[in-house]
DNA sequence: ATATAAATGATAATCTTTTTCATTTACAGC
DNA sequence: GCTGTAAATGAAAAAGATTATCATTTATAT
């Protein structure tokens, strides 16, 4: 269940964000597409709604974005900074490798493996990034 | 395990890549280095025994390393486009957040989720990404 | 020793991302 | 509804990262 552009922007609002058009103009770019978008790609989109928009305002909107956890960068596939809606539940990330589609998944869970290592480095962990990279039922029809 | 310098020259040479004492250069800057480093921290490295190298150098060679998978790319942390030796058997990344050390595990498969995976979505599943970030032993102790 | 294809470095071009700062605007409080 | 104010915006430029071009150099097979 992906976060909705109302949701996200409620979401911004409520962490003491002004809620500027532009703002949701972002939002929505982000929230009606199936797949990732790069920064340029969201400011060609936006531009259509606010022509004198600036590439800046693309890059501070999506750090907020990202720092509240409303929206995920993705790494898979030679694309890192790209971004895709986020969701109010842990879940990971399953990315077409032609299309860019992505879909999340959930209810699956690395405690285990996450105390094994814990247990054999050391190490305090934080958090982790898992993404899973193929085609899509689509994509593989049409090559 | 990792790959020592000789091994990756050796891999390079296998795969008809002439081996420059640039290339080399390159290789010993990663493979002696605990963390990952960025393109422009390999140019600084190589330049104390090249010091006309070009940055272009730097980043063909790593892209030749990346393809031949004799060196990783990491992603979590907020690093992307850094680099570590890459290791002859499949395994995962567990990176510290504070000093950017680099551990190597192996032993953890995905291929249960993999299969769940590709059974619900229909997906063809050609990879994943699966990064831990946290701080190491020494890091904790030194906040 | 030599020929040759591959690799290098200099330079410039092309993105991408950040800074700076004057102007504008969302919205809390009245 | 107004209004004041802090926050957000856009323009412009700077800074960084990456890629393209091309003449020169070099690793290596023979």
């Amino acid at each position: 269940m992906r976060l909705t552009e109302r949701k996200i922007a409620a979401a911004l609002r409520r962490h003491g964000y002004k809620l500027t058009p532009q703002r949701r103009s972002v939002i929505r770019a982000i929230a009606s597409s199936q797949d990732h978008l790069t920064p340029a790609a969201i400011y060609l989109k936006v531009r259509q709604d606010h022509p004198s928009i600036g590439l800046v305002t693309i890059y501070r909107t999506l750090d907020i974005l990202v720092r509240l956890e409303l929206i995920c960068e993705l790494h898979a596939g030679g694309s890192c900074h790209s971004y895709t809606t986020g969701a109010p539940e842990h879940h990971h990330h399953l990315i077409c490798s032609n299309c860019g589609e992505v879909i999340d998944f959930s209810g699956y869970y690395l405690t285990e493996l996450e105390q094994r290592l814990s247990r054999e480095t050391g190490f305090k962990i934080e958090g982790h990034l898992l993404e899973f990279i193929g085609r899509c039922q689509n994509c593989q029809q049409n090559d």
